[in-house]
DNA sequence: GTCTATAAAGGGATAGAC
DNA sequence: GTCTATCCCTTTATAGAC
């Protein structure tokens, strides 16, 4: 009808999502996110009751987006090490691509309540960690299928944490930031070990 | 010197280094460091000219008090496979103990800025970084020492990173909250990969 | 659905007494 | 070295007009 474009939760929440990724609960105010959104602060609590309930909304949003891209390395038809190649090529490229989500996520791992941790494990994690077993268990069946998921995301995710970091670091080549590179190391650390 | 106890700087520091690693910077007045150390929040400024400055020494303070121990399981006479082993565990056991500088450690990786971080890289990181980057090398000279490194530290702080999401996660025994299972394992996979 | 105005609380920081 | 008192700014959140 007439109505000109106003602004939606979805967008509100869109717009605050890598705010908060940046510094955190603490380090966002509702007049920033008023200011990125385009409109007064006082008009956030038309959409949201508070800043929390905003917050939690934001992570939702963020998280579900996620959720379904993670159930898409385990369809392939191949054998578990094709299988885990792939998984690890589509992981480092995605946590490169997606800085805001991977701060996010680290962000709420650090500062989380109970519930707000159960919510990241069943919404993000899920079934991708659940299908992360069941790679494991094919792999080898002898090795403890939680811990063997854990490292390789693991491996994954740090070398993308300490990016900032890593050219502090004795060694570092700017190669090292080439998620193929990456995934190509780890992938072969996995099936061989350090030898 | 009929003085009474007078609050010193590095217990100050002391005071609020965990306050920081609980909640981060901008999650922590000066107000609540005062109150932690049973002092009037003005009477901080006679110590620390602003809260950014007694944040620095913080985090200088609880890196230096790390900056030894590290240097201590290359020293053994051994097999780079036996040192190796020996620096999981000793890594394991005190990144769990020290939940603060695991935790103040992953903050500054988020937000620090290039000074903060570059103070991290040196006097955290730098010897320690060093001889990691040389039993690499030991263990394997075809292998990239840097990226072995980061896998290596990946392998271990990822494991207790996940700590307060892991019960929530399939697969889960509290057996994978002790360290020596972990190290058990990250030794075991370093070893031989998944196989 | 957004605005202005404003309340109420908390934040960093300073002045000056002791 | 610590206190009280205070300044000034920002923050979250509400009220009411449009």
């Amino acid at each position: 009808m007439g109505a000109e474009k106003q602004h939606t939760k979805a967008e509100i929440l869109a717009l605050s999502i890598p705010l908060f990724a940046d510094s955190g609960y603490t380090g966002v105010s509702m007049r920033q996110i008023a200011r990125a959104v385009g409109i007064q602060a006082a008009s956030l609590y038309y959409h949201f009751p508070d800043k929390q309930t905003l917050y939690i909304e934001a992570l939702n949003q963020a998280f579900s987006k996620h959720a379904d891209f993670m159930n898409e390395s385990f369809a392939l038809q191949a054998s578990p090490e094709e299988r885990l190649k792939h998984l690890i090529l589509r992981l480092c490229i995605q946590v490169l691509e997606d800085n805001t989500f991977r701060r996010l996520m680290q962000r709420e791992i650090l500062d989380g309540d109970e519930k707000r941790l159960q919510l990241l494990a069943d919404q993000v994690f899920g079934n991708f960690f659940k299908d992360m077993n069941e790679l494991c268990r094919a792999l080898n069946p002898n090795r403890d299928p939680h811990l063997m998921a854990i490292s390789i995301l693991g491996l994954v995710l740090y070398h993308f944490q300490i990016t900032p970091i890593r050219s502090f670091l004795p060694g570092f080549r700017t190669s090292h930031n080439n998620p193929e590179v990456i995934a190509d190391h780890i992938f072969t650390l996995l099936k061989n070990g350090c030898r």
